[in-house]
DNA sequence: AATAGTTAAACATTAGACCAATAGTCCTCC
DNA sequence: GGAGGACTATTGGTCTAATGTTTAACTATT
């Protein structure tokens, strides 16, 4: 009985992207360099150049590479960020697959871990710049954004600190889908929680002391949970959409 | 003094891309539903065809639509699932932005969690669904193949008992990771470990004992975590590269 | 020496044609 | 009357060729 394989019906841009992936993870090409123009690959390839335009927006989308027009343009290879993290996550939240408190929840389970993490590793360096940061966080702030920014460092240095690139990864994206959500949510308030808030955390960082600056961090999100929340359910007000239920971890 | 704004370039198919994920998002057109044609397509948005193409490939991409070829084929919304996710993270390992003991660390922090809230949201439906899950694994094992399903059931049941969306996307998207990372660096090895190895874990639940449920999986996480490491240790020796320093949380 | 114009390389976009897959229709031949 | 096959229309997949746009480097002019 000859079993016979399935036809794999495959993209030619697909095959084409395929290729040209490997060869940018198996390192013949590297951040900075510039792969063959279209008209190369189109002929080293041999299909049209549509396939491997196609192809090349593919690997664009996925973060490999950017294309710059003009003389001396091309596509470069370029040093992969999580950028793709964050949007798989802002769809998600997009598309109603997550809520607001369960991301708040997400973000208190993983937190405490890297501040915890954080004042186990820190280093001179990083005091320094986190004493930086405490001063930076007492300047009363112009705008949304700009508090939002202030905000956000301390949280991000933290995950640079804890040493876990992926948990560093993780605590940036989830950042920055919350930032969105606040931008979408509550355009106008210039700031949800008092100066300062975060100083607790990154003292006991500073110091070194693990537990305290886990619990803090832990209390923090908490707080931080409860606003979030707060704020959709009067912004589902406003909107006359239905109120969702509190969930906790 | 005049103040010019920058004039934007974007490409065509990014708006057109932009605009239908809109028309998604806002939900205008919802699963299943039928984009129009290309040609339609192109006659409203008035670019070309190639242009639309794009904008679908990156949709596609994306996880919003698929296409199929043919008579009554077209781009179909499909329901937005956590693939995107799991691709994203996968790329990031591919490209060495992150370790096994990083992605085993991530994981130590989750999954007890997920334990933890699974024991104490546990439903009677589930409770017998995670009885056929001990069942399954006591039986003997045919392949590697087979045998990460039956292990990674577990997992993910638990996940979806656990309530929140969020963390069942990404404990499922850390098993299909670390799946593709043993399946590389692991192809021939029939199981790296007993079987019935998440019984502890799964009684507790079942029982509804969320510290007993945490600590279980702890255990068996901590346990997981050390046989990867030596896997890759393994793996790298074989092909004579460094060995890489281990990492705790 | 600074500025303005020119050129060449590369991506961006378009138009039109043809191929391939698929579902529905119709038609012929038992 | 039914089954199989041929035909057709629709739709995505691909190719070719031409033109537009952007950019850097070069050149000429004042």
């Amino acid at each position: 009985m000859l079993k016979f394989k399935p036809i794999k019906q495959t993209r030619v841009s697909e095959e084409v992207a395929e290729q040209l992936k490997q060869s940018i993870l198996s390192g013949e090409f590297r951040s900075g360099d510039k792969l063959p123009s279209e008209r190369e690959l189109m002929e080293e390839f041999q299909v049209s150049r549509v396939a491997v335009r196609e192809a090349l927006r593919f690997l664009e989308k996925s973060g490999f590479i950017e294309t710059r027009q003009g003389a001396s343009g091309g596509a470069f290879v370029i040093e992969l960020s999580f950028e793709n993290l964050t949007h798989a996550f802002l769809d998600l939240f997009l598309a109603d697959k997550i809520s607001i408190p369960e991301l708040c929840n997400v973000r208190l389970l993983i937190e405490p871990e890297v501040a915890r993490l954080a004042a186990e590793n820190i280093t001179d360096e990083y005091k320094k710049k986190l004493n930086d940061i405490l001063e930076l966080e007492d300047e009363p702030v112009k705008s949304l954004s700009d508090d939002i920014d202030v905000k956000t460092l301390a949280h991000g240095v933290l995950a640079e600190i804890c040493g876990n690139r992926f948990l560093e990864a993780l605590v940036k994206s989830l950042m920055r889908v919350t930032r969105k959500v606040i931008e979408e949510v509550n355009p106008n308030t210039l700031s949800m929680h008092p100066a300062g808030m975060h100083r607790p955390i990154v003292e006991a960082v500073i110091r070194g002391d693990a537990e305290q600056a886990a619990e803090a961090m832990r209390k923090h999100a908490i707080e931080f949970g409860e606003i979030m929340i707060e704020m959709e359910q009067k912004y589902r007000e406003e909107l006359g959409l239905d109120t969702i239920k509190r969930q906790r971890v």
